[in-house]
DNA sequence: GTGGTCTAGACCACC
DNA sequence: GTGGTCTAGACCACG
């Protein structure tokens, strides 16, 4: 799978690959028992401080989606059990309500607004 | 209108405060001229330093969802689009990607995800 | 490229740098992806508080004339209209009643004003 | 003469004020000597606070512009010595410089600013 | 009373 | 090292 690091963009770095790995294993495209590039590894790919991969690894880990076997490497870790489904849509809720807020804000029509997501969604692999 | 601050929320406070104003004016309970509670007094009424809450108000300000009159007040400044549409689009596709990352990481069907929309939409004020 | 602050002025300090930075982008002497001094070395070449130099380069992120990357440091960002003909047409019009009002308070000859415009223009990049 | 105050602009009051008030003396309508509203009366015509407009006549009283007579009223003073033409120059130069940055800034072609300028500059009494 | 500017200094996030 | 947030408190401009 392929990382890609935007140095311009505001979202700090150690987000960007954490999102992306969070991404691939939700797409099916990183699953149980693969292993990662090593922090120094991935730090020479992406040319970027090895501090910043560490970093993400290490808030991975805390998430429950890596796991690190010491002088081993870091593998995806076993999926842990899902959030509900209310629990799920709160937090989906958040986001909705902010791109809500922006469109009409920005004085966007909602019809053209759907058409947006029916076009953007086309781009990402649901498994539901 | 009531405003409340998460002060355990990593979102800074002063980004709060302004979506919950473009909040408010979005879902029209905020409208064209109605004045906002001042510097000081929002200060208090959030326990929050002024000087803070006066980061917020320029914010919106620039933004054009404000307008200031010094000594006078603050008040809900006339909507207006002085974007192209391109800007516009981009604007929001951006949201509208973080929106279906976070939807495909949940495993959160799209088609529930458009009833989710569908149904928060109501609460807006849509002039288009 | 070298800034100058007077303190005397009536213009705030943080606007003033803005200028002066607007400028130098306007006149081909700072340009994209060039490195500004950061926040606590601009702060100790004008003698001013860093916050007040946070605040000028705060305003130009927001107007789109500069990116500031967290931990890097603040560069010249890559030049964008997102305004509207119409919107831009407007926001020119007010400075140009502005420069119409002094010249004629000053009996400033219209055929000379346009002279002077012309020599000026010359040392500024245009695009367009 | 008629005066026109607009409360939403964010130019003070109090320098709308003075500002059409040297304007109306350097387009002819206000002539040496002839009275102004007192500033009750200007207050009550113009819906504003006395104190506003003492503020006003004072600086145009400071500047030379206006002349009070104790227990009668304001009148406009004799014209007084001009500025040069190198200081004249000198001071629409700012003005001219702060209108081309933001032409370049917002992709304005020059040809259309000196449109701009033309069609603007109609609406304006040269004596010159 | 109102908002705007500036300073001083603390603490955090990022690389 | 970099920039961002927040507080505290002073002073000014405006009506």
């Amino acid at each position: 799978m392929n990382f890609q690091i935007h140095l311009t963009s505001d979202v700090p770095i150690y987000q960007q690959l954490g999102q992306q790995i969070r991404a691939g294993v939700a797409r099916g495209r990183l699953s149980h028992g693969q292993q990662l590039p090593s922090v120094r590894e991935m730090s020479r790919l992406l040319v970027v401080n090895p501090n910043t991969i560490a970093k993400a690894y290490t808030e991975l880990e805390r998430e429950g989606v890596l796991h690190t076997r010491k002088g081993v490497g870091v593998f995806i870790a076993a999926p842990s059990t899902e959030l509900t489904k209310t629990a799920r849509k709160k937090r989906l809720q958040e986001k909705v309500d902010d791109l809500l807020t922006e469109a009409v804000y920005l004085n966007y029509p909602l019809g053209e607004l759907k058409d947006l997501i029916e076009t953007r969604a086309k781009e990402y692999v649901w498994n539901v």
